[in-house]
DNA sequence: GGAGGACTGGACGATTTCGTCCAGTTTGTG
DNA sequence: CACAAACTGGACGAAATCGTCCAGTCCTCC
């Protein structure tokens, strides 16, 4: 897990050779994905993946590795998809548009409701060496989320008071929640109403200009 | 699944066959959540319970009817273990209390940080079965949880344009959520986190009497 | 005390899964 | 060209796993 060597994994890889790689981690990646990983078999990846099965063990050791490089393919995907727009945030609108992205691109590309972190998260946590790095994902996107409220702090809309890092946590949670439920009920609902608590918990913390405190309708 | 005969699944059993069954599942229940469904072995589950394996396919047809009679237990469970609290709520302060019994409950049975029945729905939600059969549990949980809410509404602690359901269904997806995160980073915090969110979410829909319109700190 | 359920204990087979191995072909690159 | 990597294809073994079966003992209730 750790880098011991210089290139340990890359013993002379042809341009051809890593893009193969990279095709059978991704094919594990989707059918782990949708069946989880214990009941997703070599044999599976290797007809998914098109290979023959000394492919498959030419780049990697054994099952563990395969589930290694998964869990690095998806933090990679991860960051790919959500550091451009989460860099973005600056603002309550911004994080409004940061989960309305969230929800379209669920509905467009008809992908199952399902954190590909989370489920991997749940099969794997008493996993140590796995767990470890989901937890590392799970700190790097809460760290995304919590950079654009300190953004937001700074530019004054966030309270002073306000902890983004705590901010963050609860939002992630609620998506992850909302995952579950929306995934078990088959219906996006539970998973609109997590996020939009996770927002309004987080503009409770904006501050709130004088204009803003309107008369009670006591 | 669906209950057909008068008694489909007791055809004339002893008191002592009763137990011995119910310890089975119990045995395979406390395996499952630790381990997984799919990584956990039949044998595993006649070793832990000391009996042999004759005596688990008398009482099991296969390993999904096992599997399904694990879920109903979890159901059993969280219905006798969360009903009664529940169904004590009130007002915010029989909520707050709600939770603190949910984390001093983790805390002294030093049980991991985890949902025996989100994991379960996490890893079967692509079994049609057994995902429904988890949906009508949460349901059921959400249920317990909105008619707490309901009563607070109807005390006049909650707002009339609240929506318990929708309330309930938000504090379970933060309940998830945490417990993910929880598990995953072996930190409480994210847990206390999330459900401080919920809670709060309920909060922001309590009926502000004017004495609570402090000035705000502008 | 007798019938039938509860239970042992392990042999057994079928199948799946992981992982190995290798002989031979194709592709790519210095 | 020559060498190495990429790849096929499938045989193979070891182990795990599911599920069956049965002979015989123990317990319990009518």
């Amino acid at each position: 897990m750790a880098v011991r060597g210089p290139r340990k994994d890359s013993p002379r890889l042809t341009a051809r050779g890593a893009a193969t790689r990279e095709r059978i981690v991704a094919t594990a990646a989707d059918l782990m994905f949708r069946q989880g990983v214990t009941a997703t078999t070599l044999d599976q990846v290797v007809d998914a993946c098109g290979i023959s099965k000394s492919q498959l063990y030419h780049y990697f050791p054994d099952k563990d590795a395969l589930i290694t490089e998964v869990i690095a393919m998806r933090e990679r995907r991860m960051v790919s998809s959500q550091k451009p727009q989460l860099d973005q945030v600056r603002s309550m609108r911004d994080l409004e548009r940061w989960r309305d992205s969230l929800v379209t691109g669920h509905r467009e590309r008809d992908v199952p409701y399902r954190c590909p972190i989370g489920s991997l998260a749940n099969e794997l946590s008493c996993y140590d060496d796995a767990r470890q790095s989901l937890a590392a994902i799970f700190s790097r996107w809460q760290g995304l989320l919590a950079d654009g409220l300190v953004r937001m702090r700074e530019s004054g809309e966030l309270d002073p008071g306000a902890d983004p890092a705590e901010l963050a946590v609860a939002v992630i949670a609620a998506l992850q929640g909302g995952y579950l439920l929306a995934e078990t009920m088959q219906d996006e609902q539970p998973f609109l109403v997590a996020l939009d608590m996770a927002l309004d918990h987080v503009k409770a913390h904006v501050r709130t200009p004088v204009a803003n405190l309107t008369q009670p309708d006591t």
